[in-house]
DNA sequence: ATAAAGCTTCCAGTAACAGTAAGGTCAATC
DNA sequence: GATTGACCTTACTGTTACTGGAAGCTTTAT
């Protein structure tokens, strides 16, 4: 299969999957005589693997850590629950700020009433010390 | 007042207000005969307004246009208020993409049991087709 | 023969800075 | 007068996770 193919199959870009490469996150290809790369079957598994971490918004850095581990695997799976339990912590931390964010803007998008630049209430409000 | 004061009065690092400088977000700063920027009470406005755009996650880009937008006081404040509800929008886009994430991870969170890497039940999960 | 599609590498750009280097300036101290 | 330390300057690099584009192969189709 040449990565075009794969991108296709696993919605990952030839691009991106060429990137994932470079620093690490998929092992090197092998390439044919002319140098093109090519993937069997498995490749698909690894990318649809890190297509699913993506989603559930981990930096690259800890889907790494979390292909490094899994080659070992008689470890115990603490580094895996400690990183999906801090992906959670972060989620709550988010929403928590977008509730704050959510509020303050709901507040500024209320106070304005078609008015010029000079009488804005919105600027006011933002430039009120 | 030298960059640092107006850094330590407003709570925005020298580094990032010579970046705002640079950008065009703020005005090429006056200079001292040693070269050295120095900065009146209005700049301290200025950067407080910034500030507080910042805290509402808007792009520098659109900090720019309502800094730009503020030099005529005639114009129809729809820009404004534009902005706003576009912001308020990808609030709650992103407010959906949490939860959804949230019960995704909750559901990982909760499968796995201590057990060893090759029986883990996230990374089972995370590899199913 | 040539055109189009696909592959390769490498370089630049994105957002919003932070870190670091190399060097100039100023005030205080020895 | 020399030195120290704090402050300032510019310029360059690194961060994250890519995307776009250039220049140049190979392969396939017409």
């Amino acid at each position: 299969m040449q990565i075009k193919q794969l991108a296709n199959v696993t919605g990952v870009s030839a691009k991106t999957i060429r990137y994932y490469e470079e620093i690490g996150l998929l092992p090197k290809a092998k390439r044919a005589d002319n140098g093109y790369r090519y993937y069997q079957t498995k490749d698909i598994g690894s990318l649809n693997f890190i297509r699913r971490c993506k989603e559930l918004r981990m930096p690259l850095a800890d889907i790494k850590k979390l292909v490094a581990v899994q080659s070992d695997g008689n470890a115990p799976c603490a580094e895996v629950d400690s990183l999906i339990s801090q992906q959670l912590e972060q989620i709550h931390i988010a929403q928590y700020e977008l509730q704050q964010l959510e509020k303050n803007l709901q507040a500024l998008a209320n106070c304005c009433a078609n008015q010029q630049i000079k009488d804005c209430e919105i600027l006011q409000q933002l430039h009120a010390d």
